[in-house]
DNA sequence: TTGTATGCGTTATCAC
DNA sequence: GTGATAACGCATACAA
């Protein structure tokens, strides 16, 4: 590899001019300037990002860690992520916690290792705590995604889950439903809590009775069995006439498991779901979903995070930004009214 | 952040004991690794990435460059690139060059300057072909994936587009269809050119015509405007009773064309694709493709290059793997023949 | 306008 | 077993 001596001795110059020219700083004469653009051409130099981020003690990276690249809320928040990124002049590293805490506990290390500038972090949940505090005592800034850490005060974006539950609530209470169970995340993930309450009080608002065992708590992650949601299904008492999943990768599965006993939605049980089923869900428009505006999380992410950064000296209060979100009626619902 | 240097002045021994005791070499006497590694954890030491990186010449870090980070086959072409690169020890930086060559040119700029150890990349097409040579030129082990580029020979890891093509023609000949059109991506891009050729194999095969303006050039990946599709759609004739699709964004669009002219799918028109739609198609399973093992494409192409990197003293002749793929009938395709 | 010396955090080499 | 020194590629402070 070429480095700016290699430039430097074939240029006549010290090394030192090279790297002014590089940078732009200083002051340097046209004629070398443009000998040393020259040569630097005919060598093919490319900067070394390590030795330069080992000096600065900067590295122009942020790191994105998600909790699932294959659900499209986060694939298309990485995209916002990396629009913000680039063009603010970041790089973007990126990793995928599987909503495993151990793997990111792991990732924390590779991000502590690799100096980054800047951390987005969505959490796996409540047990992220000690994970981020490595963060934070390590003084690197970040900011967490979609779910927030009791414990701990940081940036912040969110959606309104609470609300979203309660509103797809209503639309099913709005369409003559009144029997309607929820399947959720694991209750030590903020998101999961949220949308819980955001359940309660669409039901209690439109007076509608919460059975027994309406409640069911599983993986907003896929996973390899769910025998579990099966049996949920064939001891709910009386069975509902309305589902409200979670988030994406429940609705699918529970989906899944209602066909698999022979039960048509939106025909013999309808459902809703939280977070839309990916770019291409408009082809035959099915799953009704609050949908979530996932490339504003990344893009808003990032640019707070950067924010940050670039204002270390004078912290300012932490901030938190609540994204709204829409209701997309689809067809996984059957109107009860008339019947 | 707390230095090698910090750990050995207070454990009272030398930096090189230090490093020793992290890196596991030499001889150590159990007392004074004990000994650091108890101030290791005291002061919360995380190594510096770059630093090591800077003095091995080697960073244990990877790229992988896709052109559509929006799409499921490269989120979970992704996703098997990360689980091979963590089970060999290595990390991947990630980046998505959107179909465009000056995007693909600058993250090549960073891949240099970042000094990745090897490079997964799915070049935009045949024009990618001098940013692969800036990376040969620099000696960067990279690895093909999903599109050959003529005139760089490297390693490859390709689905079979050709037959795949041909034997969605042939479901649709099987089902009754005579005139099938095709839309297809830039024909600089291989795979595209070999699903052309495919599609053309299997019309001759079943004897089928090929009308003047069936096949149509649009894009791989998600444009704003899709008005020439609707040009194309009007201006076919005789109208055809199929639509293959050189990928899925292509088959989601041109189903909301026709959609947006009142033809409905299948019973006006059918449609088949290339590349599946994600991992929740299964929900309405819809679209008839022929689907790619996008997680093997990455696992498989991130193994090569690590073997790649590891032997580079002793270089093997370029690999080239096929990975076969899969005819998934859904209901996109309306049955003919009791006409 | 340009050059010299020094240090960023780590490891390899060689000495003790 | 352990330590001193140089080197990786670059940028800053200070000279010239």
């Amino acid at each position: 590899m070429v480095t700016i001596y290699d430039i430097a001795k074939k240029a006549n110059v010290s090394a030192m001019t090279v790297s002014r020219v590089i940078n732009n700083t200083g002051r340097i004469s046209e004629k070398t300037r443009s000998k040393v653009k020259r040569v630097m051409e005919e060598l093919n130099y490319v900067p070394n990002h390590m030795a330069r981020s080992l000096v600065l003690q900067q590295t122009n990276l942020l790191f994105l860690l998600i909790t699932d690249i294959t659900n499209p809320f986060y694939t298309t928040l990485s995209r916002g992520a990396e629009d913000a990124a680039r063009k603010y002049g970041y790089r973007l590293l990126f990793g995928n916690s599987d909503e495993t805490l151990e793997k990111e506990a792991d990732y924390i290390n590779t991000i502590l290792a690799t100096r980054v500038d800047g951390v987005l972090i969505a959490p796996t949940g409540d047990s992220s705590l000690p994970n981020l505090e490595r963060l934070q005592s390590s003084s690197v800034p970040f900011v967490l995604l979609d779910r927030e850490v009791p414990g701990m005060e940081a940036d912040l974006v969110l959606g309104d889950s609470r609300d979203g539950a309660r509103r797809l609530v209503e639309h099913l209470s709005d369409l003559g439903h009144r029997r309607i169970a929820m399947v959720n995340g694991v209750s030590t993930t903020s998101s999961a809590r949220l949308r819980l309450q955001g359940y309660l009080d669409g039901m209690k608002l439109n007076d509608l009775p919460v059975h027994e065992g309406y409640m069911h708590e599983s993986s907003f992650r896929p996973i390899d069995d769910y025998s579990h949601i099966e049996a949920w299904l064939d001891h709910m008492q009386p069975f509902p006439t309305a589902i409200l999943a979670g988030n994406n990768v429940l609705a699918v599965e529970t989906i899944r498991m209602l066909h698999k006993r022979g039960l048509r939605v939106p025909e013999d049980i309808s459902v809703v779901g939280f977070d839309d089923l990916g770019p291409f869900s408009e082809v035959d428009p099915f799953l009704t979903v609050i949908s979530q505006q996932a490339y504003q999380f990344g893009y808003t992410g990032t640019q707070m995070l950067i924010e940050r950064i670039q204002s270390r000296d004078q912290p300012d209060p932490w901030k938190k930004i609540v994204l709204p979100s829409d209701l997309l009626v689809r067809r996984s619902v059957r109107d009860l009214r008339h019947q």
